[in-house]
DNA sequence: ATTTAATGTGTAAATTAAACACATTATCGA
DNA sequence: TCGATAATGTGTTTAATTTACACATTAAAT
């Protein structure tokens, strides 16, 4: 992290409480964004959390977020967020909810646009800045700040509902990957056991896999093909499927 | 419409001209709800539209909107928008979206979150005041005023997707409706035909709609059984199914 | 070399979706 | 009144998809 940038992270995380007398007195409603950031490592979901800075809450941990700027986008204000926090601009994110209740936020009426992403823990050396950041497992992610562990677990279930619809877990994984790890990635996101050969037979159908004829390296056992994902591919064919199943 | 409706709506229809020296002037950001109002009459999926008040947009149809009171939940906020321009307190509403692009609004930085909103046209008389309500097919909506056209497609993109999932649709008929009232509806709704057959099959297969033993009445030709949904069993049986499919 | 723990490849059964045909019932008009 | 009309109501057959399950193959570790 550029010292930069840590200076424009130091500076946030007095923003919103900077802000706190005005809007007492404005009798006005502040707008931010935070940011639901989830990861995969050692075939964990990962979810990145800050320390909270409010005393109100201290030890408990918390989501990214920052004020909205007055003539800035609401989609770029979570991208500058996000490039931020982890020095990633070019990933997955998407608009997840808005949550506006008005005392959600000690410091006043902050109504929060959430934004959810997922990177690669491997790829982006994120700066576990004064034991701020953590990478936490999202299966023990509990008794956030705020009502930050409403908005996780809003953004967890939109994210398992997402995966199953749209090729968004490739951007958790390696470039070249397995279906092991595949299989690994939708199991630790979906929280499911699934049967392997049915699971292989699935994406062989779908056609959107690579054979990349490389074979993993340094595996315990018998390694396996290594494939990436065919975006173009993807991105050419259209679904419009029409079902009713509820 | 009662008095007070009508003056309520009325002083609305000002609230965001009048803020907007404001907003030039503090530099900060308004919030606002959109109501996206689907109907189902004449066997044809129709959205609530209102003639926009602003000169820059004079005759074109635009969303029924308000600002947010600064001491008001967000759902709450919708929940009322609703209820003022409808007189709808018991219905089906459900955020969709929050648009914040810088110049999205012609009066200053307003960032608007959506809701969508079903509603039984025939079961609620919707008072078409001095003209400036209407229902409009969906399918020749078409050059509303602000982004409220980008906002428009994007409920009904929602509303299709979620309507396959959920019975929100039972919200649009009346409480003794045919399976020929469903399907029409499910076609409108979808854009699609569907085998009548298969249709009947997979909602007797769910077992979720309640034989009245009572037939359509004045029904041009053979007319067909009566149903209505059995809420209270839908709402038991939780889905939890898993796949992989895009 | 043998063991071990993976990967890689099918096949059969069950379930679900799609395509399709005909008898029944009420209305309408001659 | 009676046939024509235009719906409803009830299948069956076929195809496609999902699920369950078994065995040979490969490389690493001992």
């Amino acid at each position: 992290m550029s010292a930069a940038e840590k200076k424009a992270l130091e500076k946030k995380s007095k923003s919103i409480h900077a802000i706190q007398s005005e809007l007492e007195n404005t009798n006005r409603i502040a707008l931010s964004v935070d940011c639901v950031i989830f990861g995969f490592d050692e075939n964990k979901l990962k979810v990145l959390l800050i320390r909270s800075d409010l005393k109100k809450y201290s030890g408990k941990w918390s989501l990214l977020g920052d004020l909205v700027f007055p003539k800035e986008d609401l989609d770029d204000a979570a991208y500058r967020i996000l490039k931020q926090r982890t020095g990633l601009s070019d990933v997955y994110l998407e608009q997840v909810h808005t949550f506006g209740a008005v005392d959600r936020h000690p410091a006043g009426r902050v109504v929060t646009v959430t934004y959810c992403s997922l990177i690669n823990v491997q790829h982006h050396k994120i700066n576990i800045l004064d034991n701020e950041l953590h990478w936490h497992d999202v299966q023990t992610v509990k008794d956030l700040a705020f009502d930050h562990q409403q908005i996780f677990d809003t953004c967890l279930k939109q994210l398992q509902k997402r995966v199953q619809e749209h090729p968004l877990g490739f951007n958790l994984l390696p470039k070249k990957f397995s279906l092991r790890d595949l299989q690994n990635l939708y199991e630790a996101i979906l929280d499911v056991k699934m049967d392997r050969r049915n699971f292989r037979k699935k994406f062989f159908t779908m056609d959107l896999l690579i054979d990349l004829n490389e074979m993993e390296q340094d595996a315990p056992h018998r390694p396996g093909k290594l494939y990436k994902f065919n975006f173009e591919k993807y991105e050419k064919k259209q679904k419009k499927w029409v079902g009713i199943d509820f």
